[in-house]
DNA sequence: AATGCAGCCAACCGCGTCAAA
DNA sequence: CTTTGACGCGGTTGGCTGCAT
């Protein structure tokens, strides 16, 4: 059912996630928010890439997922809003509560798409692409389904003000605002130790970053980093509380410093 | 009991989008 | 305007599971 661990030239884990990464990633999570999912592997600890925490997130451990079997009522929805938004199963996600896109991507693969021919078998005669909506035939006068379609999308787009959220992708967003952990995009790094070989989502994995106190000294890198070139001021911070102050904390405990804040 | 096969699903991959520099 | 980085999306794959033979 899942894949074989393996590693890639890199390091990083590919593979079956085991109990101990979803701890580790589920706790980091929980307790700062993912700020950075190409930083956050290194700093909740996992040998992964950002890509595959965010995967691992978004399908599996997001506290609000649903696991198990789908519903008749879900069965029925989705078999419904395909119709009407053909592929687009991140907005179907955002219909179905505790459902990713990935679970119902599955879903409608292996169930529900042969049911639907047999039941609808002249839709996909009628229909080139396979419901999907070309953006072309933006007229809601002339397609009714665009009218879903961008129902889904306002959706989507002014989701933020409400706090219940469900699809995958939305919950990524409620977590940065809706707790606060927001950072800069003045936040680069820019020590060594740091630098991309390539594609973020791969990129070679830091061992234990977290685990030790020689490990803070690579925090400290990273926060030096951060305050000898102008990158960061204490301004272009705003992740909130723990993320970055313990982060700070245990670095100037570390090295018995003091902070001066009037820069 | 052993083998083959299809179904299922977690995870990977590549590309697109968007914002910032 | 171009480049770069961060992220999301949808298609695809690998391999486990259960059922049939």
């Amino acid at each position: 059912m899942v894949k074989s661990l393996s590693f890639d030239k890199n390091g990083v884990k590919k593979g079956a996630w085991s109990e101990e990464e979803d701890d580790k990633l589920r706790a980091y999570i929980q307790r700062y928010g993912h700020w950075n999912w190409g930083l956050l592997p290194q700093f909740a600890g996992v040998s992964r890439s950002g890509k595959s925490c965010r995967l691992r997130w978004m399908n599996y451990l997001r506290p609000d997922i649903k696991h198990g079997n789908f519903t008749k009522e879900e069965d029925d929805l989705i078999v419904d809003l395909h119709n009407k938004l053909g592929n687009k199963w991140s907005a179907m996600a955002a219909k179905l509560p505790g459902r990713s896109d990935n679970e119902i991507k599955n879903r409608w693969n292996t169930h529900l798409k042969k049911r639907a021919q047999e039941d609808e078998p002249t839709t996909a005669l009628e229909n080139e692409h396979d419901g999907s909506i070309e953006p072309d035939q933006a007229d809601p006068k002339e397609n009714p389904n665009l009218e879903v379609l961008q129902e889904g999308e306002n959706f989507l787009a002014g989701s933020s003000g409400s706090p219940s959220c469900s699809s995958g992708t939305e919950l990524s967003s409620c977590w940065m605002s809706g707790s606060d952990y927001t950072v800069s995009s003045d936040v680069v790094l820019q020590t060594s130790d740091y630098e991309s070989s390539g594609d973020f989502w791969s990129e070679p994995f830091l061992p234990d970053i977290t685990s030790s106190i020689d490990n803070m000294l690579s925090h400290s890198d990273l926060i030096e980093g951060y305050m000898s070139h102008d990158q960061l001021s204490c301004q272009d911070v705003t992740m909130s509380d723990e993320l970055s102050w313990s982060m700070f904390d245990s670095y100037f405990q570390y090295n018995n410093e003091t902070i001066d804040w009037s820069f």
